[in-house]
DNA sequence: AATACACCTTTACGCAACGTTAAGGTCAAT
DNA sequence: ATTGACCTTAACGTTGCGTAAAGGTGTATT
């Protein structure tokens, strides 16, 4: 039997757009044109455009497909083995989507009743993970990733008390900032003042403390656009007056 | 604060390109634009874009996102209910997916060790679905719900017996009418024969035989590419031989 | 022979959300 | 005056087709 597109589409139950695509991409070729130009297709074809339609069922992208098909060499197996791959990390994309949609819809329903300390655990959870998002790569690599972990884990470890002390340190260290910068004095007392809680609240998440570290974070305050903007959100030059502070704080600078 | 793309780009940890696709879609405006054509973005910029990146982080598209914040009278919580159920109706598709592509590295790799009973399900399964997949549609308006889901039923509950009386019984058809189409004539005794064993092939399926079916299923083989195209796959013509022997079998032509 | 109608062809835009050049202005520092 | 780091708009490429548009072919009917 020959067939024209449409016989063809027909029979696999697609569209004549698909077929002709599938002809310009080279991945199934009429076995031959007539005289009139029409494509005319033959059992091997529709063989062919079988297999196609299995991969693609699969969820095989039609530049795999091609792979598949045409390269003898090619491994089918491995091909699927890798797709599998592909395709159970999407799925892990997915539930994490689908778990957080509905957080946010529970969340903006107002029904949602967790004890104070699930509250507490879900906090920890998405600072890490939002710090994750922002900063990881960058802080993994220029701390390394062993730095990191523990830092991570020391603030999976605190307790509620601890986190609000800390979220309570953090506040206090905005607040003498923003008085200090009034005061234009990066080596005035309040400066000092604020250099110093700055010190205590990173101590919560550091394994141990260096003034070479803490002046090495002072600089990425200003350094890095993202950290800038955080200490610059109500006074644009608030990153570059911390970074004096804690320079001279360190002994950095006089 | 102000912010060319750049700095908010940083801030967010999106690229440059973002940020003026947005201004593009009208999703999310500059504070102003300077002398020099810059864009200029301020605190609520920068507060609009957290909105837009949550939203986009839950996998809602950007439209449904505009419409989200731009339109104060839209529902948001509805519409996150509604991005919900295409999550989860994309996960079912999702785990499909995986379940055949296992399926098939497993049997490729050759190590599906089913028992018989099994395998012999997964085909009745397996011929069910590319029914459905094939036909589905149009059987069922044809023919009507119950009629395919009894149809469906009875050929569930077959033994492995009668699967195999079937299939042979299906050789059997197709041989005959192969033999009976040689003579070229549909009242002859053989392509009377093969509508015979074509009766009863189809009494495996259907609940209940009527000479006027049978006649309109013939037609069909006809009309429909698909089936055509199983019939005429040796011989051209066959669909038609078929039917007119079937019509004359049924006495509606004599 | 003309017409209708169902086929067939190629060309090309549209879709989502940007990535990626390309070509050319602006700004601050050297 | 020249870098070099910014900024701008314009436009193509990505995936797998759907959907016209404009025009040729084949066959049956009038």
């Amino acid at each position: 039997m020959e067939y024209t597109v449409q016989k063809l589409a027909n029979l696999a139950g697609i569209s004549t757009r698909t077929i002709r695509y599938y002809d310009e991409i080279g991945i199934l070729k009429p076995a031959r044109i007539n005289s009139s130009g029409y494509r005319i297709y033959g059992q091997r074809e529709v063989d062919r455009l079988q297999q196609i339609l299995f991969y693609r069922e699969l969820g095989v992208c039609l530049d795999d497909i091609k792979s598949i098909m045409t390269d003898p060499s090619f491994d089918g197996a491995k091909a699927l083995e890798e797709h599998l791959k592909k395709l159970l990390e999407k799925r892990k994309q997915l539930d994490l989507l689908i778990a957080n949609v509905k957080k946010t819809i529970a969340a903006k329903e107002g029904r949602i009743h967790m004890s104070d300390k699930e509250k507490f655990e879900g906090f920890k959870n998405k600072m890490l993970e939002e710090n994750e998002k922002k900063y990881g790569k960058e802080i993994r690599e220029k701390y390394g990733e062993e730095v990191v972990e523990k830092s991570n884990e020391k603030f999976r470890n605190m307790t509620k008390e601890q986190y609000e002390e800390v979220t309570h340190l953090e506040k206090q260290v905005t607040q003498t900032l923003a008085e200090a910068f009034k005061t234009g004095d990066p080596k005035g007392e309040l400066a000092q003042k604020a250099a110093d809680l700055h010190k205590k609240w990173l101590m919560y998440f550091w394994p141990e403390y260096s003034k070479e570290a803490h002046a090495g974070l002072a600089q990425m305050y200003v350094d890095d656009e993202r950290f800038k903007a955080y200490y610059d959100k109500e006074q644009p030059g608030t990153a570059e007056f911390l970074r004096e502070a804690i320079l001279v704080y360190t002994g950095i600078k006089q």
